[in-house]
DNA sequence: CTCCGTGCAAATACTTTGCAAAGCG
DNA sequence: CGCTTTGCAAAGTATTTGCACGGAG
């Protein structure tokens, strides 16, 4: 390798554009945007961070969506839209679950709820306009 | 096998039990589950009956947990609490998010809703003693 | 005979892991 | 030097698929 890249520039780098982008990317789309900077990067280091965040919470995993885990660099609670024609996932900043409807869940079943992850699904403006033109 | 339980017993039999159970069960648990009465039942026919199952509506997957996809043969609208401990997946059939929200999220992101999945993680009350002991 | 459902095993797809090499302080 | 991070490739796990056979009409 070029000569001295290693310790958390390859870390920083997976966060980085993790933040950056809105496209609740998976492992490999990470990989692959990382790849032209880093071309010695391995697909195992970044399931390897990916996971290392998402334990330590600066990462939040969006789920499973069509074999594929996708993650969210932005922690703070929103919802999600995945679109069933493209398998885009958007964000959803409304709120869409009342606080009090949480907590009146956790007291009704004796739960400790920690975290809620809502999904919508469907179809996206674009994905509605090609069907439409088809 | 015994003498003539093909055609559509096992896919019965695949349906019958995930609607008998609450347990919101993976392919692996349909299987070991059926394989005392299906002694020659695979587990690639669980797969392809849950997928046909899932694909027709009649049972709704509730997503991947751990790495393994599980299912509900209950369709109608409810949402679902997942114990970060012990893994178990419990129904949650309050309303959590009103309907008038998603009809406004359609219409601010012009999105077309189909399904939600409403997910809520954190530890169910048995985890909760048990952890209470250690 | 034809079609559908199946068992079995091979094949996929995604993710994790062991290990040795290399970076940082 | 000791600890961390990484590349690489092998291993692991969950799911899908091809194919030939068996049962139903």
């Amino acid at each position: 390798m070029a000569a001295r890249e290693n310790f958390s520039r390859k870390r920083e780098a997976i966060y980085g554009i993790l933040c950056g982008t809105t496209v609740h990317p998976t492992a490999e789309w990470v990989y692959e945007a990382l790849k032209p900077d880093y071309p010695d990067l391995s697909l195992g280091t970044v399931y390897r961070n990916l996971k290392k965040f998402c334990e330590s919470g600066k990462v939040r995993s969006v789920g499973v969506i069509h074999g594929q885990e996708h993650f969210d660099g932005d922690t703070t609670k929103h919802s999600h839209f995945v679109c069933t024609e493209c398998g885009r996932v958007l964000d959803i900043f409304e709120p869409v679950v009342p606080e009090e409807k949480v907590a009146e869940i956790e007291r009704m079943h004796n739960f400790r709820i920690m975290t809620e992850d809502i999904l919508f699904n469907g179809t996206c403006p674009e994905c509605q306009v090609n069907k439409a033109i088809e």
